[in-house]
DNA sequence: CCTCGACCAGCAGAATCCGCATCGTTTTCC
DNA sequence: GGAAAACGATGCGGATTCTGCTGGTCGAGG
């Protein structure tokens, strides 16, 4: 994990940087709040660990907040000597996702860390693909279009995914041979079209717009416009 | 939100109770471990605010570490007296997300559990299950056991992913003819036992932990005790 | 109007898959 | 200890399902 470490005393940094290094996390540190934020706000962080208390007119709660009031979702630790119970909800409360107080074990800085990110927050899977009122679901591995199933077989399937995963895209035929094929050379048949046309008899018959347009010439394109 | 609370203190139980509730909750209670588990297991709630220690056999620890191999994600929060760095890492470690000791103000239990709730991992469905070192991912219809791939075929996926649903359950001949099989009556032939074989062939042969257990005159149950 | 690329219907081969019967093995209970 | 019940393994036949090709038609673009 790439984590952000905003901490300003020297000591407790180091101490945090190594060990979460050693656990295998990558460590970025910022020493005041302006930096973090300005850190946290233009790079990519799978958590942010935040003393509480910083210098520099920025603290750990005010950085939260304007985090947050960006859309930025990143889970965040804080860390502090103000072990209150009002400043820990105070903390949580601005958008932080778990308090830990000073003194504390680095072993549960670790499991709190890692609890953290555990949750599926910014790089799930999608388990679904959707183009228009088309609808491919991964993990049932069912297509729907405007609501209603359609049934397709497997090769059908991977064409489609490998479509909707390049929708507005132009998908030559090679590329399909390769990826959904299998095929490292030219099989001389036109494999593909009667595979495209099946999909097209599916998808397509009955609606007044189709998805799947052919691009002469070139391959094909799945996208709700023309 | 809707959050299952599983406590044997009857004391502490009105207390969170009450409180969660006029925060705006709905709170179900369970009394010991092997009722939350299968409330958790078999209704959907946003959040489980666990006791670690429960009576019953089933603590907290051992309720989560269930859930999660049946690939359920709910977040958990440990309330507990166990104030030992080592108890809180174990629970974190276990599955759990936060962890907070007795006694307890409910203003942080608040803090805490609305921060949890505010993560946007309740409606991710979960792609992969995991039991022991045998994982299937959903995405891909892909099992792997050890990090090494194995084949199976479709009726076998769907048995195992059923198996590995109800992971430490015991799975009864009736319900995988009715969930695996869509048959609604009795074949009257062995037709799971095949699979069954045929699935641990696949599995278990070459490690020296079998994961599908026989329970006799039941049916059968995927762990990693035997 | 001609040509080339694309489209479509039908067909037949094949591969996969699945379930059953049968026989062997283990467990239980008397 | 032995019989019966439950469970486990294997080989095979069949059937569904899928897939790719052929051959003829269509239509866009020059």
């Amino acid at each position: 994990m790439r984590i952000l470490l905003v901490e300003d005393d020297a000591e407790v940094a180091r101490f945090v940087r190594k060990g979460l290094q050693e656990a295998g996390h990558t460590v970025e540190h910022a020493t005041n709040g302006r930096d973090g934020l300005f850190l946290a706000a233009s790079e990519q962080f799978d958590m942010l660990v935040l003393d509480r208390m910083l210098p520099g007119g920025v603290d750990g709660v005010r950085l939260v907040e304007t985090l947050r009031s960006q859309g930025n979702r990143t889970p965040v630790l804080f860390l502090s000597a103000l072990s209150a119970v009002d400043e820990r909800v105070k903390g949580l409360k601005a958008g932080g996702d778990d308090y830990l107080t000073k003194p504390f074990a680095f072993a549960e800085l670790l499991a709190r860390v890692e609890a953290l990110g555990r949750r599926p927050s910014v790089d799930a899977p999608a388990t679904k693909l959707r183009v228009a009122d088309l609808e491919l679901d991964l993990l049932s591995r069912t297509v729907m279009r405007a609501g209603k199933r359609i049934d397709v077989q497997p090769r059908e399937f991977r064409l489609l995914e490998h479509l909707m995963r390049h929708a507005g895209q132009v998908v030559t035929r090679t590329m399909l041979l390769e990826k959904v094929w299998d095929y490292h050379f030219d099989p001389q048949t036109n494999v593909i079209d009667v595979h495209v046309s099946r999909l097209r008899q599916k998808l397509d018959k009955g609606f007044d717009r189709p998805l799947i347009h052919t691009v002469r010439n070139a391959g094909y394109m799945i996208r709700a416009e023309p």
